[in-house]
DNA sequence: TGACATTAAATGTATGTACATAAATTTGCA
DNA sequence: TGCAAATTTATGTACATACATTTAATGTCA
């Protein structure tokens, strides 16, 4: 029930291996913890990864959003939208991002409730360094096969079909 | 590539209806991708299925691991061995399940350099609602059936099989 | 014994998430 | 026109993660 995922991520293994407790109610429950598990260390891989940019992911993540609307600015409201996570606060990323002149931030001449967001050409050279060291290839499911990786994801999208959101 | 988390959540559906930018660079990009997502998704669930009981999911899993102990008492190196993410900070999390009287801190009289944490009747009592309430069986993979279950915990070890964290 | 390393927990700092609220601007309509 | 509602961003609080450092107690060994 309990994983140590650092011990994994340095000497990956099957899951059971590290269970402390000694087996799962049952395969559902197994690949319910299997799932947020894989997860976490693919993240942490990511994360691991980015480090010596010093960027974290959510951050890196902004980058490419402000890169794929340059030269035109974002405003929050499209960060927000195209966040992996709509309820993330995009503003204190964009905070932390405007500090290393990552990006910039001007009021929106035509709605000054609004603020443009620009990436500036440090964040656009940032960005391609970062892809040409083969960072995001590094943290690919390279186990997998193609026919592996399309079972993958009809399992993944068949988890998430067909109900509500229990009591909301 | 980047996806609305809460509009997934309230309805559910195949991740590429999501997205924002037109396509997945291929299928390992989208089996990246759907991981993650499906995995925020579950844990969003679960954690709104605990809000009603006043736990976050760590505390939760800390005060299971504290009754699995039961009635011996836990240290923190223990919980730290145990829990989901070696590196999170077991003390501060006890700190608020101490706060709510559901656990109680010691030092330990054999090593008093050692804290003896302990699940209170209390704490007995709330994770023994929840588990009536059926609140962990909610957030089961319950779209799946026996044989694309055990599929799905193939495919997840497999993907963290037979390689190390490159670079450290 | 006493100096030094080791161990166990707590604390500090930076970041991020989740959620509520505030502040400024714009919109819309009586 | 003018005021309420809606929009857009920023801020506040609580909690968690990640990582470094501190504090206290114990162990080791010359």
């Amino acid at each position: 029930m309990y994983i140590n995922l650092h011990l994994i991520l340095l000497h990956p293994m099957r899951i059971e291996d590290e269970i402390k407790q000694p087996i799962f109610r049952d395969d559902f429950q197994k690949a319910h913890i299997n799932l947020l598990f894989t997860a976490s260390w693919l993240q942490l891989r990511q994360a691991v990864a980015f480090k010596p940019y010093g960027l974290t992911l959510p951050q890196f993540n902004i980058l490419r959003i402000l890169r794929g609307q340059h030269p035109l600015p974002a405003t929050v409201a499209l960060l927000i939208d195209r966040m992996l996570d709509k309820t993330s606060n995009a503003s204190r990323i964009v905070d932390r991002l405007e500090e290393k002149k990552l990006v910039t931030r001007t009021v929106c001449p035509a709605n000054r409730r609004a603020v443009d967001i620009r990436i500036t050409v440090a964040g656009l050279a940032l960005l391609e360094r970062i892809e040409q060291d083969g960072v995001l290839n590094a943290s690919d499911l390279t186990q997998l096969n193609d026919a592996e990786v399309q079972q993958l994801n009809g399992l993944l999208d068949k988890i998430r079909s067909g109900d509500e959101l229990p009591g909301r």
